[in-house]
DNA sequence: GGAATATACTTGTCTAGACAAGTCTATGCA
DNA sequence: TGCATAGACTTGTCTAGACAAGTATATTCC
C-alpha cells in the first residue's frame, strides 16, 4: 500500500490517526474477524471529526483488506485475512546492480518466427503469425542466474529486435512501449531443459525456480516469458503487511 | 486493490469514471512515464465535480501505485511500474476444496522442542527455549501436495498442540488466535531432504518448490514455516493488474 | 548580478451538510 | 397469523468551501 502518512505510530492527520486506532483494536483482538466495529457516525462522536474523515480512515482500512463494509449493514473485521503477499517482481538489471554487482547480458537468440499454434493462442494471434523470439541469459558478476526465453507480440513492440538487448532489458523496454497493464504468472519448481542448463552451466538435474510470465495490455497479450534461474543462486523473496 | 466499482468501463460515480478516464490515457500512452498529469483543479473543470471527487480519484491512483503526487510540484504519471505482483498464498484446505477435490492431512509430528540458537533467533527466543514443533503432510485426493515443517512461538498459541490438525490447518488456527500482521517469505526451487522426500512419495532428485515463510504479529514472531511442494505437482499462480 | 520577497499554483487535509440506497426491526392492518 | 409499511441505522457518494504547506517563478531591492 501506498497510503501517506498509514503507519506511522505519532500519525498527525486526524484520519491516519483513526486508522492507527482501529488497526491496534483489530491485532490486539478487540474485534475478532466476523465482529462488528465502530460506525462511520460512531467514530465521528469519539473522534469529533467529520464523517468524510472517519470515512476515509474506514475506506482505507477496507482497501488494504483489514475490513469488510456492506452498505446498511456495517463495518466487519475482515474474516480471514487471505495470506495476500505483495510479491515484487524487479526487474533483473536493478535487483542486480541495487545489489552492487555487475550485470551482464548475453544474447543466444533475437529473431523472427512463426508461432505455433499453441503459442499464437497465448498471444493472441493466428497461427503461424510471425512474432519475436529472444532468448539471453543475465549474469550475475559473471555467474548465470537467469534465462529468459521470451516471445513478443511485434503489433506491440515493433522495434523489438533492434534494440541492444546487452543495454537494455527486454521487461525495461516493454514497459517504456507498452505500459504494463496486466500480468498472470505461475511459479513452480522444475528440471530446466537440456539447452537452458547448457546456457545456466548447471546440470539437467539441478532443481530450478521457473517463473512464467504473460503480461497484457488492454485485452492485447504483449509478450510471454519463461525466466528460469538455477535453484542455488535464486530465489525470491518478499514481504507483506495487511 | 478492493476499491468499489474500480474498473467498471460503465463507472456510474463520477470519481469512478475519472480514475477510468485517467487510467485510459496511461494505458494508451497519453501520459508516459513520467509525465505530468492534469491538476485537481483542471479535472474540477472537465468534470464539473468538487474537488474532493478529482481528489479522490487521484488519491485512489496513487495507493494503486500509477501515479506519483507531490505537494507543491502536482501529479505524474508512475514512472515505471515495478511489476508488484499480488501473489495469494491461500490455506492450502481452501485451495483444495475449492477444487473440489478432498484434502486429508497426515501428522507426523507434534511436541515440544528446545530450540537450537538459529531457530530461536528466527522466533525471537532465548536459546534453547521451549518451541512447538509440527511436522505434517497435505494430500489431495490421496496425493501428497505439500510438507509442512513448522515451528511455533508458544506465547502466541498457548494450545496449538492440543490442536487437531487433521481437522483444521496450522494455518488456519494461527491466523484465528493470532492474527496475522506482516508476513515475510522466501521462494525457492530445491531438493527435497531425505525424510521430506520420503514422506511426499518422491525422490531426492525431484525438485521441489519450496516456500519459507515467517509471520510476525506486532514485532513478535508468530511462526516459522518449510512448506515442501513436488514440482510436478504444486505451483504458485497469480495476476496482477496495476 | 545576486539575494530576499511576493505570488501563483500545487497537493494534503478537513468541515458540515446533503441525498441515495441497502438492511433490519417494529408497527399496524387484514 | 401473515404481510406490508414505516422508521432507524448503515454505508456510498457528492458539494462548496476552507486552511496549511510545499514548490517554482517573477519581482523587487541592494
Amino acid at each position: 500500500m501506498v497510503y501517506p502518512n498509514t503507519d506511522a505510530p505519532t500519525a498527525r492527520a486526524p484520519y491516519a490517526k483513526i486508522k492507527a486506532h482501529l488497526k491496534a483494536g483489530l491485532a490486539s483482538g478487540e474485534w475478532p474477524p466476523g465482529a462488528q466495529m465502530p460506525s462511520e457516525a460512531q467514530l465521528v462522536e469519539q473522534f469529533g471529526v467529520s464523517r468524510m474523515t472517519a470515512g476515509r480512515a474506514l475506506r482505507e482500512l477496507q482497501a488494504e483488506g483489514l475490513i469488510h463494509r456492506a452498505q446498511g449493514l456495517g463495518t466487519f473485521a475482515a474474516h480471514l485475512a487471505p495470506v495476500s503477499s505483495s510479491l515484487t517482481i524487479r526487474d533483473l538489471h536493478e535487483e542486480i546492480t541495487a545489489r552492487g554487482h555487475a550485470h551482464r547480458a548475453q544474447v543466444h537468440l533475437a529473431r523472427q518466427e512463426r508461432a505455433p499454434p499453441a503459442l499464437a493462442r497465448q498471444l493472441g494471434l493466428p497461427d503461424l503469425a510471425p512474432v519475436f523470439h529472444s532468448l539471453i541469459t543475465h549474469h550475475e558478476n559473471g555467474v548465470a542466474l537467469q534465462c529468459e526465453d521470451r516471445y513478443v507480440n511485434p503489433a506491440c513492440a515493433p522495434d523489438y529486435l533492434s534494440v541492444d538487448f546487452t543495454k537494455t532489458t527486454p521487461t525495461h523496454y516493454l514497459l517504456q512501449v507498452a505500459p504494463l497493464w496486466e500480468a498472470q504468472y505461475s511459479i513452480e519448481a522444475g528440471p530446466p531443459t537440456a539447452q537452458e542448463a547448457q546456457l545456466l552451466g548447471v546440470r539437467t538435474s539441478e532443481p530450478c525456480l521457473i517463473v512464467v510470465r504473460r503480461t497484457i495490455n488492454r485485452n492485447r497479450p504483449i509478450t510471454l516469458a519463461r525466466l528460469v534461474h538455477p535453484g542455488t543462486r535464486y530465489r525470491l523473496q518478499g514481504q507483506f503487511q495487511p
